[in-house]
RNA sequence: GGGGGCUUAGCUCAACUGGGAGAGCGCCGCCUUUGCAAGGCGGAUGUUAUCGGUUCGACUCCGUUAGCCUCCA
C-alpha cells in the first residue's frame, strides 16, 4: 500500500519527470496580497493572474500540491467537517497546469495514464463526465473532450456521461476566464453498479479529478468569446485519492490522519477512533484532526487568531476544536498546541515552512486555547441551562438572545452554539441573534466623541506644522475659519461661536498619534482667540475655539502662544517611549504597542500582554524609566526617508499603522554606551529635549482592556510627586492613628489584628458560656408531652449564629423536642425555633411555628423545617409570645 | 469607549427558588509501615472581593468601587 507521501510524490514526478512540467511550490495558505480571498482555496489561486492575462510565468506547464483552506467566506466546509468522511477545512489539491500550451488531448490522456497505468486503478470503476452544452450561449456539448476520452483512453464508452453547467462548466467569477470541464469519478460500489450515482453526492461514487479547460472569456453582457490562449487547470483532492489508493472508505482512515488520531488518543486517553459517522467521540477526532491541520498551516503562514476576517475564522476553528476536545474527549487543559508537533512531523518535509517556527505557532495556539478554556466551562454550563429551559418550554429553537449572550459573554460563536444545539436536538434562531449583534455593534460605537466636521464645504488651506517642534510660540497669518462645516476665507469672525481657525502655519500640535491637541491663544492687533483644542483634517490644522475678546479678521497677522500644559504633555509623551522600552525589557519582546493616550495629566499605554503585571514588575519598570530620566539623555528627533528609517536596528513602530514618508524618528540613545538599549520610535509627537525634564515617573494603575491587551497608566513630573505626597500623607495619617511611626505601622496593624481576633474569640467564648447556661436551664424546665419535650424561654442576647449553634446543641441533647427561644437586643426581639428530626417527620415545622409566633412581637420570619428564625419590634410582648409559643407547640405535638 | 459575565478556605470549585458556609487537593498534629508511595484518625483555616441598600434573615436580590474574563467599537 503506497503511503500518502509516496502518492503525492508520484503525482508530482509523473508530471515533472515524465511530462516536462515545472514543479511550483504551494503558495501560502494565507494570501496577504489578495484581500478578496480569505484563504487560498484552490490550486489555481496562485496562477489567477495568468488566466486573467495580467501576469505570466517563465514556464508553460506546472504541477504542484497546493495547500488549501475552505473555511469562512464563499467556500465554507467548516460546518460539514466531522460529519462525513471527506470534508476538510484544510486539504491539499494536486494539480497540473498548461498555460497556453497543451490542451484537452494531453490533459485527458495523461490523467488516464496516471490513474490507470501508474496507480493501476480499475478502469471499469472509472466514469467520466463532459459538459452537455448550454443553449443560452449557443454552446454545444464538449464533443472534443468526449472524443479524446474515446480515442486517447481505454475508458469504457458507456462510462462517458454528460454533465450540466453546474457540474461541468467552471467560472472564476461573474466575468472572466471560464470553460467546460471534464471530471473523473470512481465507482466504489461492490458490484460496480454506481454509474447512475455519478454527480449524486454519494459516498459510493466520488469525483476524484476535475480537468478544467479554460477556453472562453465571459463578458459583462453574459456572452462568451474564445480566448486566444487556452489553459488547462486541474485539481485532484489529495486526501481523497489517497483514500482510494489505500483502499479506504474514508479520508480519515488514511495515513494522513491516523498519526494525528494516535496522538489525540495518547494525549487524551479517550476511546480510540472507531470510524463511526454519528459517534460524538469519532466526530471529535475528525474535527480536531482536521482543525489542527488548518491551524498549524494557517499560523505557520502568518495567520493569527483575532476578532476579524481571517483571524476570526481561525479563532472560530480553534474554539470548535477546543470544544469537541473538552466535551467529548475529556481534555481539561490546552491540548491543540501539542498536536502541532505531529502535523509538523508528518508534513514538514513536504512543506518546509512548517519547520521554520513551530514553537511560535504552538505558543499562539496555546494562548488562544488557554484564554478560551477559561470561559468555556462557564459557557457550557450556561448553554446547558439555556438548553434545559428551551426544552422545558416545549421549544426546539434556542432564542437569539441566548445565542447572543453566549457569544458576547463567553466567546461561543453562533456556529459553535448551533453545533452544540444540534447535538441535543435543537436549532438556533440565527436571525434573531444577528439582529441583536447588529444593534450591539451600533450601540458600541455610539458614544465615541466625533468632534467637528465630517464633510466640509470649501477647501481647507494647507498649514505648515513645522513650528510645533520648535517651541510654543510663533507668528502666523489668519487664512479663515470653519463654521458650521463651511470654510470662510474672508471677512470678520463673529464673537461667541465655536469655530475652527485656519492659519498658514502653526505651532499648535494637532491631536495625533495618541497625543492630545494643544490649547492656547491666538492674538491679532484687534482681538484674542482662545484655542480649546487642535485637530487635524487633511493637510489643514483646525484651531478649535472661540473669540475671547475683540474681533479677528481673515488676513490678519497673529501671534500664537501654546498653553503651558504642552510642557506636561511633552513629559508624558517622552515617558511613554521610555515605558515602551522598559516594558519590553521587563515583560518580554512580545510587548507591542496597541494604542496610547498622552495628555497633560497622564500617559495611558495599551500593549499586548496576557498576564497581570505583578507589583514587582511594576517596580522594575519604574526603576528602568526613572533610571533613564536620571541619566539625562538627549532626545533626538529627526526626519528621514521611510525606507532608511525602517532599517534602523531596534526601531519600534505600531503594527498596522501607516507612516508618512519621510517619517519622523524619535530616538533616546546613549551614543557613548552601546550597552544601553535605547528607544527608537516613529513618532510625530512633541518631546522633551532631555529625559531628565520628565522629573519623576510613576505607574498609577493597570487594567485589562481586551483580550491579550493590558493598559498601564502613569504620571510624570508634578503629578508624580503629588502622587507620592498623597501616599505619604495617607501613610502618615495611618501611623498617627496607630500611634507609631510609619515604618512600624505594618507590624502594628498585624498585632492589632491578632489582638482583635483573640478578643473576638474570647467574647464568643463568654457569650457562648452565657448561652450554654441559659439554654441548659431552659432544657431543665422543659415541659414534656408524650415522648417529646417543649423547650421555651428567654435567653440573653448574642450573635445569631451562636444562638443557632447552642440551640442546635440542646435540640440534640433533648432528643425528641420542639424549642423556641426569644431574646431582646437593642430594643428588638429575636426568635429562633428548632424541631428534632423525628417531629419534623411527623409534620412539625420550625418555619411554620416561628411564622405563627413572630406577629405577637410585631415581627415576621420563617425558615426550613428544622431551624427557623424571626425578628420583631415589640419587646414588651415577649412573655405573651412565649405563652403563645407553648400553646402552639403543644397543639402541634400529638 | 460601550455591553455582558465572574470574584466563596493556600489552590480548584460546590451551596437548587433568600432560611444552619461545604467538598477535593494542600497544610498541621498523631497513628500505622523496616522505609517509600500511600493509608487511618484528628485539626485549623472564611469579614463569601469592597462599601452601601432591601429584608425578621443576604454567598444568594439591588446599587457602588476594585480586579479579572469576554464581545463589540
Amino acid at each position: 500500500m503506497p503511503s500518502s507521501n509516496e502518492i503525492r510524490q508520484q503525482f508530482i514526478d509523473f508530471f515533472v519527470k515524465k511530462h516536462a512540467h515545472t514543479f511550483v511550490a504551494s503558495s501560502a495558505v494565507v494570501p496577504f496580497d489578495d484581500p478578496t480571498l480569505l484563504f487560498t482555496n484552490a490550486g489555481m489561486n496562485q496562477f489567477k493572474d495568468v488566466f486573467l492575462g495580467t501576469g505570466s510565468r517563465p514556464y508553460k506547464r506546472a504541477a504542484n500540491t497546493q495547500k488549501c483552506i475552505r473555511a469562512g467566506g464563499k467556500h465554507n466546509d467548516l460546518d460539514d467537517v466531522g460529519k462525513d468522511t471527506y470534508h476538510h477545512t484544510f486539504f491539499e489539491m494536486l494539480g497540473n497546469w498548461s498555460f497556453g500550451d497543451y490542451f484537452k488531448k494531453e490533459a485527458i490522456r495523461w490523467a488516464w495514464e496516471l490513474l490507470t497505468e501508474v496507480w493501476g486503478l480499475d478502469k471499469t470503476r472509472l466514469h467520466v463526465t463532459v459538459f452537455e452544452g448550454d443553449p443560452k450561449n449557443n454552446l454545444g456539448a464538449d464533443e472534443e473532450a468526449a472524443h479524446f476520452w474515446r480515442t486517447e483512453t481505454s475508458v469504457p464508452h458507456n462510462h462517458i456521461h454528460l454533465g450540466n453547467k453546474k457540474d461541468n462548466f467552471w467560472e472564476m467569477g461573474d466575468t472572466g476566464p471560464c470553460g467546460p470541464c471534464t471530471e473523473i469519478h470512481i465507482d466504489l460500489t461492490p458490484d460496480r453498479s454506481g454509474a447512475n450515482l455519478v454527480n449524486q453526492s454519494s459516498a459510493q461514487c466520488i469525483e476524484i479529478w476535475n480537468l478544467v479547460f479554460i477556453q472562453f472569456n465571459r463578458n459583462a453582457d453574459g456572452s462568451l468569446t474564445q480566448l486566444p490562449a487556452k489553459h488547462v487547470d486541474t485539481g485532484m483532492g489529495f486526501e481523497r485519492i489517497t483514500a482510494v489508493l489505500q483502499g479506504k472508505n474514508s479520508n480519515y482512515d488514511t495515513d494522513i490522519f491516523t498519526p494525528i488520531f494516535d496522538a489525540i488518543r495518547d494525549m487524551s486517553g479517550a476511546k480510540p477512533y472507531s470510524g463511526i459517522l454519528e459517534n460524538h467521540n469519532d466526530i471529535a477526532y475528525r474535527v480536531i484532526a482536521d482543525h489542527i491541520r488548518t491551524l498549524t498551516f494557517a499560523i505557520s503562514d502568518g495567520g493569527v487568531p483575532s476578532n476579524e476576517k481571517r483571524g476570526y475564522v481561525l479563532r472560530s476553528v480553534l474554539r470548535r476544536a477546543e470544544r469537541y476536545g473538552r466535551q467529548y474527549l475529556g481534555f481539561k487543559e490546552p491540548f491543540l498546541h501539542k498536536l502541532c508537533e505531529i502535523v509538523v512531523k508528518t508534513m514538514g518535509d513536504v512543506f518546509p515552512e512548517l519547520k521554520t517556527k513551530p514553537e511560535a505557532v504552538a505558543k499562539i495556539i496555546y494562548e488562544e486555547e488557554e484564554a478560551f478554556l477559561r470561559t468555556m466551562e462557564r459557557g457550557m454550563k450556561l448553554f446547558q441551562e439555556i438548553a434545559d429551559r428551551t426544552i422545558n418550554a416545549g421549544s426546539k429553537v434556542i432564542q437569539g438572545s441566548d445565542v447572543f449572550d453566549l457569544h458576547t459573554t463567553y466567546g461561543f460563536f453562533a456556529d459553535i452554539t448551533a453545533q452544540m444545539a444540534a447535538e441535543v436536538g435543537l436549532t438556533i434562531d440565527f436571525n434573531g441573534y444577528q439582529t441583536l449583534l447588529e444593534k450591539f455593534k451600533l450601540e458600541s460605537g455610539k458614544d465615541r466623541k466625533t468632534f467637528i466636521v465630517s464633510a466640509v464645504n470649501g477647501e481647507i488651506p494647507h498649514c505648515d506644522e513645522a513650528p510645533k517642534y520648535l517651541g510654543t510660540q510663533a507668528n502666523a497669518k489668519i487664512l479663515g475659519w470653519i463654521e458650521n462645516n463651511t470654510v470662510y476665507s474672508s471677512g470678520v469672525l463673529k464673537e461667541g461661536i465655536e469655530v475652527a481657525l485656519l492659519l498658514d502655519k502653526s505651532c499648535f500640535y494637532a491631536e495625533q498619534g495618541g497625543q492630545v491637541g494643544d490649547s492656547g491663544t491666538i492674538k491679532t492687533a484687534t482681538g484674542i482667540f482662545k484655542v480649546e483644542n487642535t485637530l487635524k483634517l487633511g493637510a489643514g490644522v483646525l484651531h478649535v475655539g472661540k473669540i475671547d475678546s475683540g474681533s479677528i479678521a481673515s488676513g490678519q497677522e497673529a501671534k500664537l502662544v501654546v498653553d503651558s500644559r504642552r510642557e506636561d504633555i511633552r513629559r508624558n509623551h517622552t515617558s511613554t517611549h521610555l515605558l515602551n522600552l522598559a516594558l519590553r525589557q521587563v515583560l518580554g519582546t512580545h510587548v507591542d504597542q496597541k494604542g496610547s493616550l498622552v495628555d497633560e495629566d497622564k500617559t495611558r499605554f495599551d500593549f499586548s500582554h496576557s498576564q497581570v503585571i505583578t507589583k514587582d514588575e511594576i517596580r522594575k519598570i519604574e526603576n528602568i524609566v526613572n533610571g533613564i530620566i536620571q541619566a539625562d539623555i538627549a532626545v533626538d528627533c529627526r526626519i528621514m526617508p521611510l525606507d532608511e528609517a525602517k532599517k534602523i536596528p531596534g526601531v519600534r513602530a505600531v503594527f498596522g499603522e501607516k507612516y508618512p514618508d519621510p517619517v519622523r524618528v524619535v530616538s533616546i540613545l546613549k551614543n557613548d554606551d552601546p550597552e544601553f538599549s535605547g528607544s527608537v520610535e516613529f513618532c510625530g509627537g512633541t518631546h522633551l529635549e532631555r529625559t531628565s525634564q520628565a522629573g519623576i515617573f510613576k505607574i498609577i494603575g493597570q487594567e485589562s482592556v481586551g483580550k491579550g491587551v493590558r493598559r498601564l497608566t502613569a504620571v510624570t513630573g508634578k503629578n508624580a510627586w503629588l502622587e507620592f505626597q498623597k501616599s505619604s500623607t495617607t501613610i502618615e495619617a495611618i501611623a498617627e492613628k496607630l500611634g507609631c511611626n510609619a515604618a512600624n505601622a505594618l507590624e502594628k496593624i498585624s498585632s492589632l489584628q491578632e489582638e482583635l481576633k483573640n478578643i473576638k474569640a474570647q467574647m464568643k467564648q463568654g457569650q457562648g458560656n452565657g448561652l450554654i447556661l441559659a439554654m441548659d436551664k431552659l432544657l431543665e424546665s422543659a415541659i414534656t408531652k408524650g415522648a417529646s419535650k417543649i423547650i421555651t424561654g428567654e435567653i440573653p442576647a448574642g450573635p445569631v449564629d451562636q444562638i443557632r449553634q447552642h440551640l442546635d446543641r440542646i435540640r440534640q441533647k433533648a432528643g425528641s423536642c420542639v424549642a423556641l427561644v426569644i431574646w431582646v437586643d437593642d430594643g428588638k426581639v429575636g426568635l429562633m425555633s428548632a424541631v428534632s428530626d423525628d417531629l419534623q417527620k411527623a409534620g412539625v415545622e420550625a418555619g411554620k411555628i416561628i411564622a405563627e409566633i413572630a406577629p405577637v412581637v410585631d415581627g415576621k420570619g420563617g425558615g426550613p423545617k428544622g431551624m427557623a428564625q424571626a425578628g420583631g419590634k415589640n419587646p414588651a410582648k415577649v412573655s405573651e409570645a412565649l405563652q403563645k409559643a407553648k400553646e402552639v407547640i403543644h397543639s402541634k405535638i400529638s
